[in-house]
DNA sequence: CTCCACTCGTTCGCTCCCAAACGATATCCT
DNA sequence: AGGATATCGTTTGGGAGCGAACGAGTGGAG
């Protein structure tokens, strides 16, 4: 049972700043980034984690799997490799969870005429129908975990988010 | 190639914003909640990515053996549930995550004396000494991802992050 | 002192996840 | 036209990741 790195009173925090200081030294340690980055992996596992085990296990859907649905719900049909970028997946990974979708009747796959190298998936009938119900409960999760941040707050969150997703790309190597 | 969700210029948010509106409606759907835990999700993901394929890539170590081996040179010698519990998965995946680093000689194991149904789990000094060369490199890295955040921006997102965890607990049903 | 309920870590089956190698297809160059 | 080159999705091998079932061990109730 994953909780999710137990308590998130600071404490942990508090003692691995302690540690790290004291074995790697006072400079060449950025205790802000620390706890920033940090704190990231944890909501995310963390939520993860509940979203699965709350509004998706009934769908009997994982995490990937919802959002490669999500995906094509919003955007319609995708070739492969833009659904797998989309998703934040390798195109490997993409095939097995397209597979498992596909065997469910959640999505459809059909090859590109004119170029025969590309794959095309889209959601079906039942999936996009599986969405629509499926992400009203799932936003509403989204709003609960959030509910003792205001608008305000959320904005501000998701904006330095952006801030790091952006420097993330530039980085890119 | 998970690029993350490939566009963060708000591009495919605003997309999905539109289309989440037609479809669902515009009560019952909250905007702000979305973009503020989307935005954690693929954070997390892109980050995560990156920190494997350049700092923890040479050590050959996967992130989750990696947080493993952090949180033992944090706290020292743990029971293996509460090991589990801190790196934020299930003692099943633990077993297998302790195996391979046991494998490499990072990690030791001993059976607690009074209670033998415990297992204990400490890093070894092998990969304390890892520890300390790696983490320089991990805290510079994280450090680089945000560079971009002001000091005061990256305590706003941390706090606003830890508002979430301790809501997350509280739901822990 | 012996059941009984509980807790511990491990195992099992399945999905995810990546890198790398691969076969099929398309395109570019000459 | 035809051969190198590039790109597509799939496959493969190995580590993560979970839930559920399990065997070993503890401790309480009678």
């Amino acid at each position: 049972m994953p909780t999710g790195f137990s308590s998130s009173d600071g404490t942990d925090l508090l003692r691995a700043e302690e540690t790290v200081r004291a074995r790697i030294g006072e400079h060449d340690f950025d205790f802000a980034s620390l706890a920033a980055v940090s704190n990231v992996f944890r909501v995310a596992n963390t939520a993860k984690y509940r979203f699965e085990r709350s509004v998706l296990r009934p769908y009997d859907l994982s995490f990937t799997a919802f959002t490669v649905l999500w995906v094509l719900w919003i955007w319609g049909e995708l070739e492969s490799r833009h659904l797998a970028a989309e998703a934040g997946i390798t195109k490997g990974t993409l095939t097995g969870v397209v597979k498992t979708l596909e065997r469910r009747g959640l999505v459809e796959r059909r090859s590109h005429s004119a170029d025969r190298r590309l794959v095309l998936v889209a959601a079906s009938g039942d999936g996009a129908a599986t969405m629509e119900r499926l992400y009203s409960e799932f936003n509403r999760e989204e709003a609960r975990i959030t509910q003792h941040l205001s608008a305000a707050e959320k904005q501000e969150l998701a904006h330095h988010l952006r801030t790091i997703l952006r420097t993330l790309e530039l980085l890119d190597d």
